[in-house]
RNA sequence: GUGAUCGUAGCUCAAUGGCAGAGCGCCUGGUUGUGGCCCAGGUGAUACGAGUUCGAUUCUCGUCGAUCACCCCA
């Protein structure tokens, strides 16, 4: 008797979760409408190709996490591991992106490879924004600030810290990128077994390395600032402006770097202590030059991903649910008998014609009264209907409030459709 | 991919190399038409597979899964 059970590390989202859920996408997309961002809904595979030359082919992601098979007729596709890619390719294919500017957003699952703990899954969530085709600072900023209300509104705020650093361009990354290499490996040997890999496969990726001796000798390592380029320079003071101005607090994090290939510029991470060592909840930056990576006309990019189940780990942590949330019915409708039962579905029918989007309860599988009570009270519903063979007989109601003192009273059916407005 | 801890009822947890317990939940009754509180009764479990043993839920191994951390990342 073996049972089938989900995959690992992809979840099933319960009933009692599903409110949260939707709370969360609601408050986002009411949001970014009011920044002018529209909805873009990509499908969730695509050719592994893609990923390959966007995410990077030496990156951790595309060696070793993607979920990657071949199709019937030998094309080889990947389930998407992240949102960017396939929003650009979108973008790039419908004609999105020429000569023009797009505020784009999405939301769905992504898939990667790796070993489950807390706020980290196979099948995970992530709402992305995208911006294309503006080339200053404006834009990151408006990203940031946008993001800001949107940790406002869930109450987040207080929570969560504003990383914040730019990686400068191309040129002035590799220019680093081999210093960097020429200082620590002189200290090869004390590096930890990690880093000593990484020196030929990631070297930036060793400055946010946690092992105390590599940050010992990271403490003399030449400075990624001093090798800006002067437009990365004047880009990120730009920014800073911005989010001066807007009174939104950041830490600049020289060591913050990205693990995708196509970030330059601005990179910035919302961070919070409440969730362990996943500690990441939203995480984005500029990627000016993908689009052409990808063979599309050089356009400036920038965007940003949240993860949707750290979001919502911190949310349920924090007791920042609002307990409203949970509640699913306005009546519920007992009925004793079997001509009560009939008359039941048909107040329900009354009650759900009305504008007002009334949701109702019937009570379905029998039973006498006082079950279903018990069930009426389970439901969340702020009135009982009683419907028993003297309300069946003279066409009446008789309405129980759960949530309050009052006492019951019969109406009239006609009276008590009409009374509804007023008692929701 | 690596390491540590761990899998007992729908849920949270007990216990034992020899009949597996409780609380919550669920069902019924205490009210032939009334929920919450209370009382009584009922329901229901050792993840899967091998091994050791007279006997394994307990000991050993494997598989699957969970949790946390590393790695990586949202």
């Amino acid at each position: 008797m073996a049972r089938i059970q989900a995959i690992r590390g992809m979840n099933d989202v319960l009933p009692e979760q599903t409110p949260v859920w939707r709370y969360l996408e609601d408050t986002a997309r009411t949001l970014f409408e009011q920044y002018g961002v529209e909805e873009i809904r990509m499908p969730i595979v695509e050719q592994t190709e893609l990923f390959k030359r966007s995410i990077g082919e030496v990156t951790d992601i595309v060696e070793k996490e993607m979920y990657t098979f071949d199709d019937r007729n030998g094309d080889s596709l990947t389930l998407r591991p992240e949102g960017t890619a396939g929003c650009v390719r979108a973008g790039e294919e419908h004609g999105l992106l020429f000569n023009q500017v797009r505020r784009l957003w999405y939301t769905g699952p992504m898939f990667r490879h790796e070993r489950p703990q807390k706020g980290r899954y196979r099948q995970f969530h992530q709402i992305g924004v995208e911006c294309f085709g503006f080339v200053g600072p404006d834009i990151d900023a408006e990203l940031i600030i946008l993001t800001a209300r949107l940790w406002q509104k869930l109450g987040l705020a207080e929570h969560v810290e504003l990383q914040l650093n730019s990686i400068g361009s191309a040129d002035a990354r590799q220019t680093y990128k081999t210093a960097l290499v020429e200082y620590l490996s002189q200290y090869k040997d004390q590096l930890d077994e990690d880093s000593q890999r990484r020196l030929d496969t990631n070297p930036l990726r060793i400055l946010d390395s946690k092992d105390p001796k590599t940050q010992n000798i990271l403490v003399e390592a030449p400075e990624f600032a001093d090798y800006l380029d002067d437009e990365s320079k004047q880009h990120f003071a730009g920014l800073c402006a911005y989010l001066d101005k807007a009174g939104i607090a950041y830490v600049v994090n020289p060591r913050l770097v990205r693990g995708l290939d196509y970030y330059g510029k601005t990179v910035f991470e919302w961070v919070t202590s409440s969730l362990g060592a996943q500690g990441t909840v939203c995480a984005g930056g500029r990627y000016d030059g993908l689009v052409e990576q990808l063979g599309g006309r050089s356009t400036p990019a920038v965007g940003f991903a949240m993860g949707v189940e750290r979001l919502i780990l911190m949310l349920e942590t924090l007791d920042l649910v609002p307990a409203s949330l949970h509640d699913r019915a306005d009546f519920y409708i007992c009925a004793l008998g079997e001509g009560a039962s009939l008359y039941a579905f048909e107040v329900a029918e009354l009650l759900r014609d009305l504008p007002q989007d009334v949701r109702v309860v019937t009570h379905c599988g029998g039973g006498g009264f006082k079950a279903q009570m018990k069930k009426a009270d389970k439901s969340t519903a702020t009135f009982a209907l009683l419907l028993g063979e003297d309300e069946l007989q003279q066409r009446t109601i008789t309405i129980k409030p759960l949530r309050s003192d009052l006492p019951q009273k019969s109406l009239s059916l006609e009276d008590f459709i009409k009374s509804v407005p007023q008692m929701l």
